[in-house]
DNA sequence: ATTTATTGTCTCAATTTGTTACAATAATAC
DNA sequence: GTATTATTGTAACAAATTGAGACAATAAAT
């Protein structure tokens, strides 16, 4: 019979779940996990170590679920209802493993799960599932697929943490490589805030917030003007909260 | 001996913090308070216990703890590093409280803290310190005294949380009565964002909002015109966020 | 040289915001 | 009553931002 984790190095009632963004320049997609023999679909998911900073908790169960590394997360919300966990879920899964499941295994307990989310460019990853999963799969978020317990609200919550930071966090730094066109920078807005964006307001606007680079040209092969190469300008996240009033 | 809660009632590792908001119609401030006999200031906190929702533990506990019944809560982060938990702060508190602290209590463990904070009118509650408490004070958000172990950054990404989300969320409901002026509403805005408005632009965005209901005028007694009355209109915050591309 | 697709920028209209001005009150003083 | 005072609601115009379209400047192919 195969182990399953021990209690001992866990705390126990707390877990985290990850919406893990991905944007193939020209959808978003969400990467989602399937459990063996179950038709479960979920959100990559794990526990935290007795000793562990919960951020780095969700790192290391991203790499060893996913085989996604070095990626920069971002908590954006906890997931509290005492009605979220669904401990028949979660023993259905264990069992279609091929897991002995006690009665009172610690991980039919009542969780809490602390959420991450994280903006990746899917073409340089190639996700692998852990020991548990069928599959892990990128789904567009207009057409994810039914998912287990309340996953599909904090995927949709993610969404919408994202949608409304995009413009402060340019956390879109992670979509795109090094250096980008003014038309790469565009598909991802428009792919992340779900709908088209004017292409010369779009691009006035950027140019005008100081934040790019203008690099190089790119010559493509193709049969026109070649457009600029841009990147973005390093800033720092000082910001004085706690300052006296302004004049 | 006094007894503290037993381990058998509560998540262990897990706790939460408040940030209270309290606005005077001049002022924002942040309710603090002070432990027994140790001179040190926290957050309001407490524990989650076994079979309660996150959100359902920080309600009970601020009422036990302040007295404050029935606010507006909502959660904003969650603190999860491994070295943000002090057993030796923990220990200083429960034992100037008389209580006999073993070695290996419950309460010394590591602790991940879920945050919350709310915008309350402080003219409408007194707040009482609990058994553990000297006092429980309001501090103007730019006059805080030195607080324990990580509050002061809880509070802060609270305040910038708050700042960030006035205009869309407009919990500044909770700080205005039912009916209020529209210079009311300018010196929430003012007191939560630092600075002052121009009070032309100001009402004219306001109206344009076509969030509020203009009623009665309110005659104080002054020798000028009387300014109108306005409340919120009552909105849902129905959204569709898996939504097809907007055109 | 011509054609085609795409980019960068300009222009002018439409919208929003900043700023000032001013008429319309409530209450008081006379 | 009438004048005075403080404050409010809104109009008016300027300044800034955004929307929409136009167009010249390319890269590469024909």
């Amino acid at each position: 019979m195969k182990q399953l984790p021990s209690i001992n190095n866990f705390i126990p009632h707390l877990a985290y779940d990850s919406v893990i963004f991905g944007f193939n320049g020209k959808q978003l997609k969400i990467l989602i996990l399937e459990y063996h023999n179950t038709g479960f679909f979920a959100l990559p998911g794990g526990f935290v170590k007795r000793n562990e900073h919960v951020d780095d908790a969700v790192k290391r169960g991203l790499k060893e679920r996913t085989g996604l590394d070095n990626i920069y997360l971002e908590h954006f919300n906890t997931f509290g209802s005492s009605s979220r966990s669904s401990p028949e879920v979660m023993r259905t899964i264990m069992e279609a493993n091929g897991y002995e499941v006690d009665e009172n295994h610690w991980m039919l307990d009542r969780f809490i799960s602390i959420a991450y989310y994280s903006l990746i460019n899917f073409k340089d990853v190639a996700p692998k599932p852990d020991e548990l999963s069928d599959s892990i799969n990128w789904y567009a978020v207009d057409a994810l697929p039914k998912l287990m317990m309340d996953h599909q609200e904090i995927a949709e919550t993610a969404l919408k943490t994202l949608r409304d930071n995009l413009d402060k966090k340019l956390v879109s730094m992670n979509l795109l490589p090094e250096k980008f066109t003014m038309k790469d920078l565009q598909k991802v807005y428009e792919a992340v805030l779900g709908k088209k964006l004017r292409r010369t307001s779009f691009q006035r606007k950027m140019l005008s917030r100081d934040i790019l680079m203008r690099h190089e040209k790119l010559f493509t092969g193709g049969a026109h003007k070649a457009p600029y190469l841009y990147s973005f300008k390093s800033y720092d996240m000082a910001e004085e909260v706690f300052s006296p009033m302004a004049n």
